[in-house]
DNA sequence: TCGATAAATACATACTAGCGGTATGTATGG
DNA sequence: CCATACATACCGCTAGTATGTATTTATCGA
């Protein structure tokens, strides 16, 4: 295959069918190989001519395919007529989630923890930096500041609600439960949440149940 | 290397061995050369008649490693002279976790979470394990069918403690936080424990301090 | 504005060290 | 004597590298 004229084409190829397989097989179960193997007619010259490693391209693929998503979070919360609490129950509100989770059903990533256990730490990671860099914590600040919200110890409820959120209510690497479990789940979460100050709304229990038929319907 | 009159003796040390070296670099991180080189003079056909694959000698290792903890947890609730919410505060109390803590501190496993992912992915399925088939969800039923615990939703609320207490009161693939940090967090788990229904007892903070002077005398 | 040339880029090809795992050989204890 | 506990030698595959080649693009004088 000869040169081409418009280099990023061939690096959104790469990383399309990087992220495919990385989450269908987990990194340690995807070669570099298989993703050639997908290229038709590429070689490995050129995914190591863009990429310098394996965990490069693994990174580039989820930073991509994540990146409008953090970018529709953000803008939502700029707005300057909203309190804290206001924000906070957006951020669990159906706009804010749904979009996030369509993405999840595309790619399916195995329901096996081991297997996708590289995506799971990357998960339990952001989670962490969700709270401390990302939306959530500044969106309790906030809220305190203009009085909206009563919260003792802000940092640590944005973490633990942070955690609950992406690796036990919204379970990507595990199998689905049913229905009533998880709306449980959300009704569980929304409790914990409000025994420290944060009220995520009702709305948690109708983006739970959007949350499902969109998995169900994509045959989880 | 002839042969061993006492082959277990063999199989200790290649577990020994094994344990220490995913603990410090991950799973993907070691070698079966790595752990061959820790066994002096021994080689590659004494470790692979032993153990059939590397996962059977991750999952020997931590089996071995976490016998004797899983155990005395059993044992502690065998007793028919407590309810069920003293048998609760009881599973967070320094003697039941204390033990754990020390070894964790002695294998000292990575902070990244990416290279302790699958460590991570363990502790992650245990969490829910734990629930299901462990101790925490029957303690919690055993409360509620002797009138000592009031819990509307006991399965969910096993889920998240106990995610919640392996993942991020305990962050074992974390940097250590400050002390005050963490006793924060105990702080605010036992609140949200509490909104369903589960007393973990005063006993939490003071378990949790103890952890961490344990960890910070390790050095980690 | 044009074409020639040089340089940079986008790949392909061929290779390497190290990996998990296996097949087989050998010596020792029961 | 034979099952067991190892050692030795090997295999296919992996992530990654070194190098070769063709095509685009920038640079140049005219």
């Amino acid at each position: 295959m000869g040169r081409n004229k418009y280099p990023e084409e061939t690096v959104a190829k790469i990383l399309d069918a990087a992220l495919e397989l990385f989450c269908a097989q987990g990194y340690e179960g995807t070669s570099i190989q298989d993703i050639v193997d997908r290229l038709d007619g590429m070689t490995k010259g050129a995914v190591y001519h863009h990429f310098k490693s394996k965990e490069e391209i693994f990174n580039a693929a989820f930073d991509r395919a994540m990146a409008p998503i953090v970018e529709h979070r953000r803008s939502m919360l700029g707005v300057g007529n909203m309190t804290g609490a206001q924000k906070l129950k957006r951020l669990y509100a159906s706009e804010s989630v749904v979009p996030q989770i369509e993405l999840w059903a595309r790619m399916r990533p195995a329901a096996d923890p081991v297997k996708s256990s590289r995506l799971l730490a990357m998960q339990y990671q952001g989670s962490f930096d969700e709270s401390a860099d990302g939306c959530l914590l500044p969106v309790i600040e906030e809220g305190i500041a203009d009085g909206s919200i009563a919260c003792e110890c802000p940092r640590e409820a944005a973490e633990a609600v942070s955690l609950l959120a992406n690796l036990w209510l919204l379970p990507l690497f595990r199998p689905l439960e049913p229905k009533d479990r998880m709306l449980a789940r959300a009704q569980c979460l929304a409790q914990m949440a409000a025994a420290v100050g944060l009220d995520l709304g009702e709305e948690v229990l109708q983006t739970t149940a959007r949350i499902w038929d969109v998995w169900d319907r994509a045959g989880w």
